[in-house]
DNA sequence: CGCGAACTTGACTGTAGTCAACCTGCGTGG
DNA sequence: CCACGCAGGTTGACTACAGTCAAGTTCGCG
């Protein structure tokens, strides 16, 4: 929730929420394909994918979800058909009753903005995955997952030279539409500039990862407003 | 907005909202990539498509709205960076301001949530589109995208046959991540199932269609509860 | 009638996929 | 404590799907 401006009395409605933890194995599908859900899930540690997937059964990533984010929030408004989750590595997640988010967020309409602002970020995001799968080489699109992730796996400065990024080649090659071999081959040819070794990433030259990633991070940008809009829905 | 189930109250203060019509040439971008707004627009006639762009200036549209849709909705809740609009033909549009949308979603929180759903259905939408450029081939691609625009083309049964689709092979390939000359042979290969003409589908086996283009609907349903929710927002 | 946009076709190229063998490091059980 | 098994990573040889370039053709419109 660091993507939208809440104030103190909306922040402490959320941290007051009921709430379960869950920890999935490695590799552990939490959401099947087409599966209902009536909880949403924050993750605390580790990492969340969200895949799709043909008939033939091969899988197609469409969104990393790191610690902070809610994986499938959207799910609140649209409990069926969003997809599948499947844990990275070991997790931690927090499960979160709808029947509770709904309750905040009519109470709170500043929260159901900051939710619903939250599933559009997230979907920016996915805009900007069909570009980076339908239009660049196997380099730009893998150098441009390092920097997407980069930015949203740290507040802090130093997540520019490195992060925890606990996937396989294989795995990254499911989120940039390529075969594992091919991704082994490209991280090669990055190597001078990014390496991924033991599920972190260590960036050697950002500026260049930015180049040959064709990178832009204005897409990645929350709450748009300088301030906070007021009163932030027009009417109430 | 026939993606979530209204009453008639609430129908009618949609209706009341203020509009300004708006008539768009052929290929002219409504708007810009990075371009801030603060209208949302509603298609009624033609067709308009939603694009990202690499750096070198190669788009790739993300996204069709037909007749009915709501282009930009999420610019509401996040009025920066939500890819350019472009209209894929002489388009008719109706702008609504960001304010009275806002106002009538405090006044009622069912339509809220209708547009936060109706924005969630988009990103259904969207994810399967990357599942599509990314791990599908040329035919398969393109059957889908038809199959896709044949559902949500019409509510009647004949949509099954033929319906409009005024783009022209160039655009279809930005969408499906294919260049021209591709999906020209692409077309001539699925002859028998499907022909586009003059911008028109005319669907000639359907059955086979689906089964070429790997589809299922599934993902384009909208509000999923047999009957409506009440209370929609669980307190109020 | 003539222009231009869209479509069509052919020949050649290139990026990434496939298949297959092999290496490396780690955890488990004998 | 070593041996084994296995998941993940590495490399090479070959293939194929789609891209590129270039030269037509068709068709609608002014």
């Amino acid at each position: 929730m660091t993507r939208s401006v809440l104030t103190e009395e909306e922040e402490q409605a959320i941290l007051a929420l009921p709430t379960q933890e869950v920890v999935l194995r490695s590799r552990q599908d939490y959401l099947h394909i087409g599966q209902k859900t009536s909880y949403a899930c924050l993750v605390i540690e580790g990492m969340i994918g969200r895949f799709g997937q043909t008939s033939d059964g091969t899988r197609q990533i469409t969104a990393f979800h790191v610690p902070g984010d809610m994986a499938d929030l959207l799910s609140i408004v649209r409990p069926l058909g969003i997809g599948g989750l499947n844990a990275l590595c070991e997790t931690v997640i927090l499960r979160v009753p709808h029947s509770a988010l709904r309750a905040v967020a009519a109470r709170y309409p500043a929260i159901a903005e900051a939710f619903w602002r939250d599933c559009m970020l997230d979907a920016a995001i996915l805009m900007e995955w069909v570009v980076n799968v339908g239009r660049r080489n196997a380099q730009t699109r893998i150098a441009h997952i390092f920097c997407e992730m980069s930015i949203r796996s740290g507040r802090d400065r130093e997540a520019l030279q490195a992060y925890a990024f606990p996937i396989t080649q294989e795995q990254l090659g499911d989120a940039a539409s390529l075969t594992g071999v091919h991704v082994n081959r490209t991280l090669k040819a990055l190597r001078d500039v990014v390496t991924l070794t033991n599920g972190m990433v260590h960036i050697h030259d950002w500026v260049k990862l930015t180049r040959i990633g064709d990178f832009d991070s204005t897409y990645l940008v929350g709450d748009t407003f300088a301030e906070r809009q007021k009163p932030l829905w027009a009417a109430a």
